[in-house]
DNA sequence: CTGAAAGCGCTTACAG
DNA sequence: CTGAAAGCGCTTACAG
């Protein structure tokens, strides 16, 4: 039912490999025939079954993107940029979770096997380092999406300026005078905790620095301790927008004016940025843009250029609203 | 380089039909041989090229998922319903945007016709709803994830219950001796903006109805404007989150108590709605449940069955926090 | 139970 | 400039 290119070449009167040139190369084909085949092709709707074009060309012209979860609230951004990217291209996005635990991750190793796509894209997940190192032994372009600030050897990934980051949200601190910032982080073990807690230090040294989640809570609870435990601190420094919201919470609660009696700078820039109360002076981290200079740069290996080991850095950007 | 099934094939001692025999059907083989055959299999680690196997058979064991745009707030929700259920069938799943403009419109409807997935999920789009009716009467298997309470003859499609859900906000209110409450909802062109105020004006009357877009400033400017025109309201229901979290702001800034002066009610159940001042309480789409459910009906689709002319519908819940 | 052969729909040297 | 043929890596009747 569906035409293909020998429809195509019977109803044109030339041959598959006619069809086929006019497709692809363009080249080496007299004017008049191939405006023929063209306008046959249209005629009739035809386009090529990209399986079979996959395996005659050996390649799929899609790419992999795997990732720990979608419902992360930076990962819209991540995905958008990356499908814009390998869409304009005109390659495919295979979209693969690693959520579902051991199943799902060998599912994916099996479509890696299965040569699904030509190459692949990875947003850091904590576990699963191990098989992507072992993919791309295997020959498998792959390039990370690193939102984490650990070092990966041989792998090529995009990254952020997370000590930048830090340095820059205690800069705005100290250049309105706060003096005894209070640290709230994610956990230690990730990089960029690290990394943003070096540069904000490099600034302002830190009166508190309490460790914890990623989450609302985490932020809710170390403003709670601190004030219970009467630290002076006139700034708060989170980690990211989340534990900064938790904060802002803790200290309305407390009765104190943000940004008068203490501002907060978070981390992130999620969109419910715009809608604390007040508004969070924030960290942007560019995730779209990071999306985006990943598949670019996964595009050109593919296309035969060799894979930088050099990290490709995006810089963070200080949002400033009304919070600190 | 990578092995194929001649290899295995030729190590194993028998023909490649065998070997496809194991690898498929499984029956029909000497249980000696197929051990033989699935140790060679392993030992190798041989995988199936995909590709070379949908062109065989025909089908690609992929679906497309098609969606406006993947930074929606509760998108992430949808895809990892989709997502697990694909996965958990063994499908791929090939993500695509109609974000980029007709440029990317037209890349997508190429996928279509090159075969390149056996089902198609799709988002309900507002422009893109007669190239898909289109592609499904070409013979594409499509089920519509329905956001907006269209009806869509024809075409299968998982929605919601907007209006119970507008239902259940009025009961909220009502029971808390609310009277007169004022509605900001979204664009009336809408289905789903009506439905909501037809349930909930089936419980009670609204004393004002103020339309916009579905944004935090709709929020705060109908309430700003309610309040400018000394309209008397005890109650907001607003037509999603970020509508809510507008009208919030606007009350906090005007001096109203949430609830007590006014109680809130949103619509979403985003993320964010536990980070509002207060928390928000609000009615739940089952954003994940649709992905889920639309992913099942599609495979069930794929798998012989008649897709249902009626739509699956998943009900909302009201989730009950603090501001109502 | 098993193999040889044809076929899926393309691309790409190889001849001419 | 163009076509016949081989090949990409599988599956699946068809014989035996």
């Amino acid at each position: 039912m569906p035409v293909t290119i020998s429809d195509v070449a019977r109803a044109a009167g030339v041959s598959k490999s006619t069809v086929s040139r006019v497709l692809n190369t363009g080249a080496e084909v007299d004017v008049a025939t191939a405006a023929r085949v063209r306008e046959v092709i249209a005629g009739l709707g035809y386009v090529p079954r990209s399986g079979a074009v996959g395996l005659a060309r050996g390649s799929s012209r899609t790419i992999g993107m795997f990732t720990p979860s979608l419902t992360w609230p930076w990962m819209g951004e991540v995905l958008q940029g990356v499908a814009d990217t390998v869409e304009a291209a005109g390659y495919g996005m295979l979209l693969h979770t690693s959520g579902g635990g051991p199943r799902s991750m060998a599912h994916f190793t099996a479509q890696v096997s299965a040569r699904a796509f030509d190459g692949l894209l990875v947003i850091v997940p904590e576990d699963s380092l191990g098989a992507v190192t072992e993919m791309r032994r295997r020959g498998m372009p792959v390039v990370l999406i690193d939102d984490h600030g650990h070092p990966r050897p041989g792998l090529p990934h995009v990254a952020t300026t997370n000590r930048a980051g830090g340095a820059a949200a205690a800069a705005r601190l100290l250049a309105s005078g706060r003096r005894r910032p209070l640290v709230i982080t994610g956990p230690p073990r990730f990089g960029c905790v690290r990394e943003r807690l070096d540069g904000f230090a490099s600034v302002l040294p830190a009166s508190l620095v309490l460790d914890g989640e990623f989450t609302e809570e985490t932020g809710r609870r170390a403003v709670e301790r601190a004030l219970a435990q009467g630290v002076a601190f006139d700034a708060v420094f989170a980690h990211n927008d989340l534990i900064a919201a938790g904060a802002l919470r803790a200290l309305r609660a407390s009765g104190r004016a943000v940004p008068d009696d203490v501002a907060v700078v978070g981390f992130d820039d999620l969109p419910m940025a715009r809608h604390t109360e007040p508004a969070l002076t924030t960290v942007r981290q560019p995730m779209r843009e990071m999306g985006r200079a990943a598949a670019r740069l996964l595009l050109s290996g593919l296309g035969g250029a060799a894979l930088p080991d050099e990290p490709l850095v995006i810089p963070t950007e200080l949002v400033v609203r009304d919070s600190a």
